[in-house]
DNA sequence: TAACTTTTATACTAATTAGTATAAAATAAT
DNA sequence: ATTATTTTATACTAATTAGTATAAAAGTTA
């Protein structure tokens, strides 16, 4: 079973979800929007969302600042729009994943690798820190809610069922592996590693996945 | 072999390093530097760099804004002040657990733990951001970066020593296992696991030391 | 071509905020 | 008590920036 059927994250413009008939103009216009979620996921990962400003988003797409506003009504809707569209693609990650039949650990392995490989690439926005006005408004938004928990569920799933598999660590706790995980998503680790330029993005993952799944503890005895 | 001289995190005032001698004024001034150090600490831990305010922090101490001004020239100043205060609390940390002879691994858990209380509590203040214009200042200023270099050194003194040991993971590189050292002491996970009510400081901690040590994966076998 | 719509450049408003100036109030020193 | 110093409250400047208004330019449709 789908986790949800793929709806268009777009701001206010077209959202004829199901039909198929679209002018060219409505097409241009997703097209665009999907341009400037692109850029602000980049900025949020890069800057985060203070030291962002909407007309650094304007220059960057390469439109108008009053084109941007016709989109997306303020900044912070910027910015939700984009962790939105991250969520979204976690979540048709989670789908693809679900269709392979994989070992629940593997699954895990599976979605933690593409999280880092996102981070690695500066396309996973920095969440906004604890108290800020952006975490409220996010955690206010239904549809940015519905998905956390849907993808929460899921993965909960997994770790159940790979605790039951013996290959995760039953005296940890479902919720503090499944907080760790989403931790492997913003963990400035990647980026410390990535600016030795001792190794490539595949060696960083493998090393990361290795030190999450395997602790950095214990002598591996062979 | 102690790793530094303590020497004064004094924005700029007091800073007669050496002499005991010092008069009622300059205590005072020394006081109320520790108080500013600390609230600015709690803030960069609670709302970041860029969502602080001069006027908060001088709200918060208690003091006029014009007095703030004269202990540290500038409001970057008062956030190297901050991290240059809570590197020294490391180092301090560092030398104290170098006096007991104990394992490097039981070293590299003591520290790790004493930082992961740092942020339960919210006095370790946010890393800023990849690219801020604080990360920039912050590696130009000398003090701070001898301070981290020191640090690392001493840190990865005490991997190798344990991976020697047959303690730490060897398919790991030093590197590796010191980055997600440091990553613990902004681990958003903590956070996470305290506000989710369940668990005492000291369960997240013990939690997250052996998620940390020994991985999410593999079942404990007895 | 002519009517209509959208985009753009530009300039503006209003809010925030780092940092400074100043005069009154408080504190310390003689 | 008187003088000197420090702190405070207040108001200011200058810079930044989210969001809006507007008129010209570009593009679309008939």
């Amino acid at each position: 079973m789908s986790i949800k059927e793929k709806t268009e994250t777009t701001g206010k413009g077209v959202s004829k979800s199901s039909s198929s008939k679209l002018t060219f103009k409505q097409r241009m216009m997703i097209k665009r929007e999907q341009l400037i979620i692109e850029t602000v996921n980049s900025l949020l990962a890069t800057k985060g969302y203070d030291a962002m400003t909407v007309d650094e988003i304007a220059d960057t797409v390469g439109i108008a600042k009053a084109s941007l506003y016709r989109h997306f009504p303020s900044k912070e809707a910027l910015a939700v729009g984009a962790l939105v569209d991250t969520m979204q693609a976690g979540l048709d990650e989670i789908d693809k994943i679900n269709l392979q039949s994989l070992p629940a650990i593997d699954k895990l392995k599976a979605i933690t690798q593409w999280a880092m490989r996102l981070k690695l690439n500066q396309k996973m926005p920095n969440l906004p820190s604890e108290n800020s006005q952006l975490r409220e408004h996010l955690l206010a938004h239904e549809k940015y809610t519905d998905m956390l928990v849907i993808m929460s569920d899921n993965l909960g799933e997994w770790i159940e069922q790979a605790q039951q598999d013996g290959r995760l660590n039953t005296e940890l706790s479902p919720l503090c592996i499944l907080y760790t995980l989403y931790a492997k998503a913003c963990d400035p680790v990647l980026g410390f590693l990535k600016s030795s330029g001792l190794y490539s993005d595949d060696q960083i993952i493998e090393m990361v996945t290795k030190a999450y799944f395997d602790g950095v503890g214990k002598a591996n005895e062979k």
